[in-house]
DNA sequence: GTCTATAATCCGATAGAC
DNA sequence: GTCTATCGGATTATAGAC
């Protein structure tokens, strides 16, 4: 059948990007992976351009997978909290997936992300300002424009990880990762939400949620 | 001389890379755009990667530039401030070197950064972290650790920056970039900062500082 | 849809003369 | 320090048979 042909190409393309990066990533290598003569490929895919584009999407359909766990939770404050969590996770489980994430057009030689990929990305945006959105409506989030603030907490999701991810900053050692980005996370909704944001996060820490990792406020716990 | 040559030669890499991107960068095009072969090009640097590590060091370099304008404030407050929107100046005004500066190592089929780019990024990290150190010591920011501070900052202002350049969040138009940013780290730091720093960002509202764009505070100013 | 064959370039890097 | 010449590959993509 074509289209899981095609499905196969896509995920060998996957382990060759991940296993020689963007400049090592050639469609004659990805023929050999995939079992087949390169002209084969230009069945499927337009260009070596027009794989990479949907390899990008398939990272953006993988990160959305896991974004979308935090909406297992039972509550907006639950839910925006795991949100962040899974954000990290998947950052964390499939880094160069991440990388491919936010890849600059620029160097691809491209002049601007393209279209199909920018909407795929756009819907995480959407999602961090749903979370936000709701958050504020059960008045666990101070009021405000959801989209501006969800951009908030996206911008430093993204950041956070990114310079993880290169090593650059000597705090993020690396073990204790997640409890430092809960932190963080922490600092930034400790701002955002009012009065009633603390009152939640000191009565989780009295009664840690199942995944709770940071000892803050579990010394009690026992 | 030995030494202006290679100057000449990241400079004209700076264009090259500028121009075609990094999938477009090659040593013959280098040596042409410099006018020599490409040969002599190996008498100054290892390799193509070797420039590639160099031309790195030149972007944080010229980000350094921008940051350390935001020193001529005159109080902490004021060059946490300015730090801020330095950062988006430079991002702004030179997006494909800003790019630079966070490429994944991975993308260019390293392992890992090399040593001598990750320190020079580890400085703006400092950077971060001085500022916000010295804004706690003078009670603008509630006390704290100031490199997790610091960190916070940052990956705010990365993540802004990454996600606005990649044209991927509906809401960053482009025109009103800069107070979105303001308005993003405002409200960032009215979690971080306690009553003493609305004091002064209200106080700072009432009669604005030179190159405020925000009109939140500003309609009493007329 | 896949093959063979091939066009048409381009690449990084080196040897050795000057 | 720069040149010429060249090694020894690599690449994307297409044409045309099956």
């Amino acid at each position: 059948m074509s289209d899981s042909q095609r499905q196969k190409i896509l995920s060998c393309a996957c382990d060759l990007y991940l296993k020689d990066g963007l400049e090592g990533f050639s469609m004659r290598k990805l023929a050999k992976d995939v079992g087949v003569t390169a002209p084969a490929l230009y069945r499927h895919f337009r260009s070596r351009e027009g794989v990479l584009v949907a390899m990008m999407g398939e990272a953006h359909r993988l990160q959305a997978q896991y974004l979308y766990r935090a909406l297992q939770g039972h509550t907006p404050a639950e839910r925006l909290e795991r949100a962040a969590r899974e954000y990290l996770s998947f950052a964390s489980e499939h880094p160069e997936m991440y990388e491919m994430l936010y890849v600059s057009p620029h160097h691809l030689g491209l002049s601007e992300l393209p279209l199909e990929v920018a909407e795929v990305a756009a819907a995480t945006g959407r999602f961090w300002q749903d979370r936000v959105r709701e958050a504020m409506e059960a008045g666990i989030l101070c009021k405000g424009d959801p989209d501006a603030v969800g951009l908030t907490l996206w911008a430093h999701a993204h950041g956070f990880v990114t310079i993880h991810l290169r090593g650059i900053c000597p705090v993020l050692g690396g073990e204790d990762l997640v409890s430092r980005f809960v932190e963080s996370s922490r600092r930034l909704l400790a701002g955002l939400g009012g009065p009633s944001w603390r009152a939640h996060a000191d009565a989780e820490a009295e009664a840690p949620v199942v995944g709770e990792r940071n000892g803050k406020g579990a010394r009690r716990a026992s």
